[in-house]
DNA sequence: AAAACAGTTGAGTGATTGTTCAACTGTATT
DNA sequence: AATACAGTTGAACAATCACTCAACTGTTTT
């Protein structure tokens, strides 16, 4: 029977487990999409503005007032939250409004907060 | 009426709404706290070794062999799952074996996947 | 008691990232 | 057409953080 080759520095103490559990993992690039979707909510700022669209629907400005922020630190946020697609923006004159992009969103968002509510 | 301090540099649009959604505005410690848990998540190691968790318990060397990493590396992040009450561990002899806190971490990470998966 | 092994930990380093600053769109007003 | 305003964007800087390396526990074996 063929040593078996390990890219790491241990010998592997439960082979048959390690095989087991490499078998149901996911695929890299659905466990960077995952990663990356927790990674968006994993910030503060990200997260207050969408605690904050979660109650109503607001404008830049009126998400920078409310989080005692500069117009262009939201910003810089919004956009990383469009590309990740958790919220949604249309423009009225010179005013673009964010709201949440789905359901989905606000659900996540309050399972966290249970979460945390649960350990403590 | 008085005009209102504002600590950021918006004239605010929607007055009644940013005080609305203010007063809706979690603690500044619970917010830390959400971002703290989802900031965990949004690394792909310790999701990896959560989702590796998910399947079996394991020791320290199996999840190092599952994610071709260094023992050093793994321990590291296993650590900080640890502090963050994601994983316990219980040591038996020299060996050191993982599990997931409770059913709960399990239901966020599949809720995750979920997420993406409606995404595409 | 000494060697071997599973695991942890601290310092150091390179990469990532959030905010600031300044310049820039695009829309509305005068 | 010129000014003003809501919002965006790129570069630069500081802070955060994941991995490496080396030294260290704690347990078992000889």
């Amino acid at each position: 029977m063929p040593k078996h080759e390990y890219s790491c520095d241990c010998p592997i103490i439960h082979h048959e487990k390690v095989e087991s559990v490499q078998k149901k993992m996911l695929q890299d690039p659905d466990f960077a999409q995952v990663t990356a979707f927790f990674k968006v909510l994993g910030d503060n700022t990200r997260l207050r503005i969408l605690w904050a669209l979660d109650q109503e629907e607001l404008c830049v400005c009126d998400i920078a007032s409310v989080l005692s922020m500069t117009k262009s630190a939201v910003s810089h946020q919004l956009g990383t939250l469009r590309r990740a697609n958790l919220v949604k923006c249309r423009r009225e004159g010179k005013t673009v409004f964010y709201t949440l992009a789905d359901h989905h969103v606000r659900q996540i968002l309050e399972a966290g907060l249970e979460h945390i509510k649960e350990e403590a």
